[in-house]
RNA sequence: GCACCCGUAGCUCAGCUGGAUAGAGCGUUUGCUUGCGGAGCAAAAGGUCGCACGUUCAAAUCGUGUCGGGUGUACCA
């Protein structure tokens, strides 16, 4: 396609002496045309002419091309030419970008809180991380997959407040997690528990940084973060995401909050009410408290404290933040802050989000009222829908079905998590692209054909599916250049619509074509291969 | 109130840096049925792209307004 761009390029130049960058697209069903080109419609006004005649003046220009009304330059591509492409990547399949060459890119999700378990919100979040840092990776990036999550703060002075009261024997991750929701009923109800858990909150704040562990509360709180970690690195390898970096907020908190005091200084921030703020009015967005009046930092501060952590620890080409979506805004205000005194740290930070998973019908699940879906419950339901409706129990297949269906949504919506639809088998489905990459593998495993044959020409099956394999470096650039998994997702699903045609129509072992439709065969499975690596998929044997 | 996001088929979504007849999956109806593994293929039905105005040769796509839904908005994370 980006040959054809030259050539189109070059025969405007020649025709009328002027630098045009023309667009190629995939030419509609009903033109008997490989490539199509607007041009002559965006050139119409410039050169005076009617578009339909620029077009045939073009063509006539150009090989195998013809106008179409109202004015595009249709292209032809013929089968030789198809054919050595894919002879090539049959070869030696190889697609890559060097957008991010030598960079090094910090890419931050899932960010847990530890005294509270995953819920499905995470799971997301997880899956789509890992696939963004994936593209990175594919980019030539070199990615430091970065976790942070509130070891200290008003959440664990909640769950302490109970958990101290109760003060178990055996400490378990749920124990723990129905703690917070007492504590927070009780911390919006109760103003005498308000006002311990405030002063919970400073010790806790304490036995942190002083890493203290002697003592009733120490040694709970320890144990309790300690719980807390562990349980996450289990879920993660669990779904086969590994972070290179924990970062607990207790060890970015004084960072963040000598970061916030010497700009405070500089009139940055500025006092107010006893607390440090940022007045985030004066840029168009809202005014937030880097650190209240009890002089603890709050999350605003953390953060600050990270960007410059992360900074330090890895001197970062660009660093990507990703979290939900309500946290566009105060992401808006604390990065403007830091503009403020570190404009080149921000400048290479992005912040993406995403939606919230949401159940059908609309209901909504809330940690602290503890009506959720915990994300160990995902997998159960989906490992039981595949065990009741297809008796597998391989857990490639179960990842394939459960970060498809999270995958295949362009990021930034909400989604819904509908446990009979989203799992299911059929259709625009993970298991659907695993199956149909398995047969292509089992005849490239049959297959043992060297009959030579010359001047091959396509049918419409084979032409179909080699045009559309041709596409995948291209959409690759884009989901790179968009940081959107969903783009390959979304293609991968499209050539196995077109491998499935051409598996219906063409026979390929035995058959008299064998040699020229294996190379069709492997190419394929090598595509599925490399974009479902990028979606952190895997494919099995069998199925 | 103000700011940001979202309204496309019955449902779930692509398409959105303007281009030719708006595409998939699920569901519904029909045909293919010991295949190189049918978890598939082929076909039918289903749309005022929330609404209005505007910009343009051309608008689902851009602009303004409006209606509907969501989120955020000071000491939580």
């Amino acid at each position: 396609m980006e040959e054809l761009r030259e050539i189109l390029k070059k025969a405007i130049f020649e025709l009328y002496e002027i630098d045009f960058e023309p667009e190629i697209v995939v030419s509609p069903e009903n033109i008997e045309a490989d490539y199509s080109s607007n041009a002559p419609l965006r050139l119409a006004k410039e050169l005076h002419d009617n578009p339909f005649n620029i077009a045939e003046k073009i063509s006539e220009k150009i090989d195998n091309t013809f106008a179409s009304k109202p004015g595009f330059v249709n292209f032809r591509i013929s089968d030789g030419y198809l054919s050595d492409e894919i002879s090539e990547l049959a070869d030696k399949f190889e697609v890559g970008s060097d957008k991010f060459e030598n960079q090094t890119i910090v890419c931050e999700f899932s960010d847990p809180n530890p005294f509270k378990v995953l819920h499905v919100g995470h799971l997301y979040t997880s899956v789509v991380g890992d696939a963004i840092s994936r593209l990175f990776e594919y980019a030539g990036a070199k990615v430091v997959r970065a976790n942070f999550g509130g070891d200290v703060g008003l959440h664990v002075a909640k769950t302490m407040y109970i958990l101290k009261q109760k003060n178990p024997v055996e400490l378990t991750i749920e124990d723990i997690a129905r703690c917070y929701v007492e504590g927070t009923a009780v911390y919006e109800d109760d103003e005498g528990a308000r006002a311990e858990i405030t002063e919970l909150n400073k010790e806790i704040y304490k036995i942190n940084a002083n890493n203290i562990r002697e003592g009733e509360l120490a040694e709970l709180y320890w144990k309790g973060r300690e719980l807390s970690y562990e349980y996450f690195k289990d879920f993660y390898a669990r779904i086969g995401v590994k972070f290179d970096k924990y970062y607990p907020e207790s060890t970015v908190a004084a960072l963040g909050l000598s970061k916030v005091l010497e700009e405070l200084d500089n009139g940055v921030y500025e006092k107010s009410d006893g607390a440090v703020i940022f007045d985030g009015e004066k840029y168009g967005l809202h005014t937030r408290v880097f650190v209240n009046r009890e002089g603890v930092p709050t999350y605003e501060a953390k953060d600050v404290g990270l960007i410059f952590t992360k900074w330090a620890d890895y001197h970062f080409d660009k660093s990507v933040v990703i979290t939900g979506n309500e946290q566009l805004e105060y992401m808006k205000v604390v990065l403007k802050s830091v503009e403020q005194y570190a404009p080149e740290l921000v400048e290479k930070t992005s912040h993406l989000t995403h939606g919230l998973v949401k159940l059908p019908g609309n209901v909504k699940m809330s940690s602290r009222k503890g009506n959720f879906l915990k994300a160990v419950d995902v997998l159960e339901m989906v490992s039981d829908e595949l065990k009741n409706e297809y008796d597998s129990e391989d857990t490639k297949v179960m990842m394939a079905a459960l970060k498809y269906a999270f995958l295949k949504y362009k990021m930034g919506g909400d989604i819904i998590f509908d446990v009979k639809e989203s799992v299911k088998m059929t259709g625009n489905s993970g298991p659907y692209l695993l199956y149909s990459a398995v047969r292509a593998k089992k005849i490239l495993n049959n297959s043992s054909s060297d009959k030579k044959i010359d001047n091959y020409i396509y049918n419409i099956y084979e032409r179909n599916l080699v045009k559309k394999l041709l596409e995948y470096s291209g959409v690759l650039e884009e989901a790179v250049g968009e940081m959107a998994p969903s783009k390959v997702a979304n293609y991968l699903y499209e050539v196995a619509q077109e491998f499935s045609r051409f598996y219906e129509n063409c026979s390929v072992v035995g058959a008299d074509e064998e040699t020229e439709r294996i190379k069709l065969v492997k190419v394929y499975f090598e595509t599925m291969q490399h974009g479902l690596n990028i979606l952190g998929i895997e494919i099995p044997e069998e199925m």
